[in-house]
DNA sequence: GACGACTATCGAAAAAATCGATACTGCCCC
DNA sequence: GGGGCAGTATCGATTTTTTCGATAGTCGTC
C-alpha cells in the first residue's frame, strides 16, 4: 500500500468484513480471498497505523476501541467511495461536496453571507475565505479555491471565465473634523499624512501607480494591510488615504469626510472568475446575486449618503 | 488494485495531485514519482471506472465533467482518511459518524423521536430501523445494528450488555362493542374470531407457545404481521387479541375494551442489548432516557386510563 | 488429551505499482 | 516548416505488494 494513510480501500474493506462476520475465515470467504490473507492483512493494518485493531481472542472477534474507531470510519469511506463509483458510472452525478470561495475583504463583508446562501444551494459544503487579491490568482490556478472575486481579471490565463461584478471610482477620503480644501494631494499631504495601503495589496499597487503617473511623490509613513485599519486611521484624524465606496462601505464609519478624486480618475474593477465549465451556471449565477445584492444593499444606501459617488458606479446588466 | 472501486486512495492522491499542480511531470515530483508512473495510474484509474477524466491537451492539465467530480469527491475522501489516521494514531477518538439503532415496533412509535435526540448528541448520524424482533438478534451480531431494543435479550450470545427497559402483562383486546363475558377464550372463540400475530414475530411466537402450555388450540384464521393491523382489526368487530399495554398504545386506537388474561400471566420484557464496551456510556444513557420517557408518556396515560393494567407493569430503576 | 475451529507465519507465486527509456504530441519561435 | 521544448503515452524490466498454500500455534470443548 503505497499511500501515506497506513490503509487503503482494499485493507479497510477486509476489516471491515472480519467484524462483520466475526472471523477472518467468515471474511475471507466472503471476498474471496483466503484466511491467510486477511490475517496478513490485518496485521499489516495494525502494523501500519501502530495500533492493536483487534482483540483475537474473543469470538466472534470482537474491536478493540481504536478499532471499533475504525469500523465506523471505514464504513462511511467505503460507503462514499462506493457511491463516488456509483455516480461515476452512471454519470448521474450528483452536488459538489465543497466550493471553495475566496473573495476580496470588501465584498465578503458586503455579500459574503447572501452569496453563501446561494453557493449552498448547490453544494453541501463551502469555504469562503479572504485576503490580498494576487493571492486569489494563485489559489484559483492551483485549485485551492474554485471561485473567486477581486480586481484581478487573471488576463494572462486563458480557461477561465470572467464575469464583472462592480466597477467603482477610487475617492479621496479625510477626517470628518478637516474642514480645509481637498483639491490638491500635494498640498494636502503636507498638512495631514497620507495613509497607504501596503504594497503588497493589489489594490495599495494600483494606488500607487496611479499617484505615480500623475507624478505625485508623497511621504511613504502609514502603510497598513486591510482597509479597516486605514479608515479607522483617517477616522481617528491622523492622515487622509485613497479608496473605494464599497471598502467605506465595508469598514461601516459614516463619520468620514468623502471627495472626488483631484487628479484623473481610477476605478477599479471587481470581477469573478473561475475555471471554464468546471461548475456550470454556478458562477454566472453567483456573480448574479453578487450584483443584485450590491444594487440592493450598497448603493441604495450609497445613493442616499453620496449621491455624485454613486452615479460613478457601474453594476453591469 | 484490488478493491472493487476502481480506484483506491492512492490512485485518488495521484489524480488530485495532478489537477493541483497542473501536470503529470508536476504531480509526479511532487509524490516523489516518476512521471510515467503517473501516466500509467491515470490510465488505469479511467479504465478502471471506464471514464474520461482529463483533457490532456489543454495545459494546465482541465479535468472532464466526470473529472471535476471525481475531484471533489476524491479531495473529501483523501481528508476523510487523512482524519481517520490522525485520530486513530493520536488515540483521540472524534464522534462516532453513526449509530444504528433497531427498534420493536411499539417502542418506535412511543419513544423513537426522542431517543434519537439522545443518539444525536452523541454521533453524527443515525439510523433507526424497526421490524420483527427475531431479526433484530442477527442484526446486531452480524454488525448491521449496534442497539436493539426488544423482547429478545439473546442470552445464547456473550459479549452483549443488556439494560432492561420495560416488562408488562399481556392483555386480552376486545372490540368495543363486545359486550359479552371475557373470562373464558376457548368459549370466546367460538363467537369472534382470534386475531393472531404472524408466527414469524417474536411476539407472536411468545404467545403461541403460552397458549400451548394453557392447552388452548384455537383456529387459526388471521394472521397479521404487525400490531397496526391487527388491532385495527378487532377495532372493526372482527375478532380479539392478546397484546401488550404499549402495542395498544402505539395503535393509538382508544375506543378497544380491554381485559385481564383469563388464563395464567404472560409477561414481555423490553430490553436494550449492545456489543459490550463498543459504545461507552451510551447504551445506559439511551436506556435510562427510553425509561423515563416511557414513565411520563406512555405509563402516565395508562393510568388516567386503564390503572389495573399500569399496576403491572415494570419500568426498572 | 484429542478434536474442531480458528489464527499466525513463512516461502512461493501472482499481481500490482513503479521505473527507465523512448516515442509521440502540440506549441512556439525563428 | 522544421527544430526545440514541455509535456504525455507506451513498453519491457524491476520492485513492491498482495495473495496463496502449507503448516504450526492457540483456545475452548468434550
Amino acid at each position: 500500500m503505497r499511500s501515506g494513510f497506513g490503509f487503503d480501500l482494499r485493507s479497510l474493506e477486509i476489516f471491515v468484513a472480519t467484524l462483520e462476520r466475526g472471523s477472518q475465515s467468515a471474511a475471507a470467504e466472503s471476498l474471496g480471498l483466503k484466511q491467510s490473507s486477511v490475517s496478513q492483512s490485518l496485521a499489516n493494518l495494525e502494523e501500519a497505523l501502530g495500533v492493536c485493531l483487534l482483540d483475537r481472542r474473543s469470538r466472534p472477534l470482537e474491536p478493540t476501541t481504536a478499532g471499533r474507531f475504525l469500523y465506523d470510519r471505514a464504513r462511511r469511506l467505503l460507503e462514499e467511495a462506493r457511491g463516488t463509483r456509483g455516480e461515476l458510472i452512471s454519470g448521474s452525478f450528483g452536488k459538489l461536496h465543497q466550493v471553495r470561495l475566496a473573495l476580496v475583504d470588501s465584498l465578503a463583508t458586503a455579500v459574503g453571507r447572501p452569496l453563501i446562501a446561494v453557493i449552498k444551494r448547490h453544494t453541501r459544503d463551502y469555504t469562503l475565505t479572504t485576503g490580498l487579491s494576487h493571492m486569489h490568482g494563485h489559489a484559483l490556478m492551483t485549485r485551492h479555491v474554485d471561485i473567486i472575486i477581486s480586481d484581478d481579471r487573471l488576463e494572462d490565463y486563458d480557461g477561465l471565465e470572467r464575469h464583472p461584478i462592480l466597477a467603482e471610482p477610487f475617492v479621496l477620503v479625510l477626517p470628518a473634523s478637516w474642514d480645509g480644501p481637498a483639491d490638491n494631494l500635494r498640498w494636502l499631504a503636507r498638512r495631514l499624512d497620507f495613509v497607504r495601503y501596503a504594497p503588497q495589496s493589489l489594490i495599495g499597487q494600483a494606488i500607487e501607480r496611479h499617484l505615480r503617473l500623475n507624478r505625485l511623490e508623497l511621504p511613504a509613513r502609514l502603510h497598513l494591510d486591510n482597509t479597516f485599519a486605514v479608515l479607522r486611521l483617517v477616522d481617528a484624524g491622523v492622515g487622509w488615504t485613497l479608496t473605494t465606496p464599497l471598502c467605506l462601505h465595508q469598514a461601516g464609519l459614516s463619520g468620514l469626510r468623502v471627495a472626488p478624486l483631484p487628479i484623473p480618475a481610477l476605478r477599479r474593477q471587481l470581477t469573478l472568475v473561475s475555471r471554464r465549465d468546471e461548475l456550470g451556471g454556478l458562477p454566472s449565477q453567483l456573480a448574479r446575486d453578487a450584483r443584485r445584492l450590491l444594487e440592493g444593499d450598497f448603493l441604495a444606501e450609497l445613493r442616499r449618503r453620496h449621491a455624485w459617488v454613486a452615479e460613478a458606479i457601474t453594476i453591469p446588466r
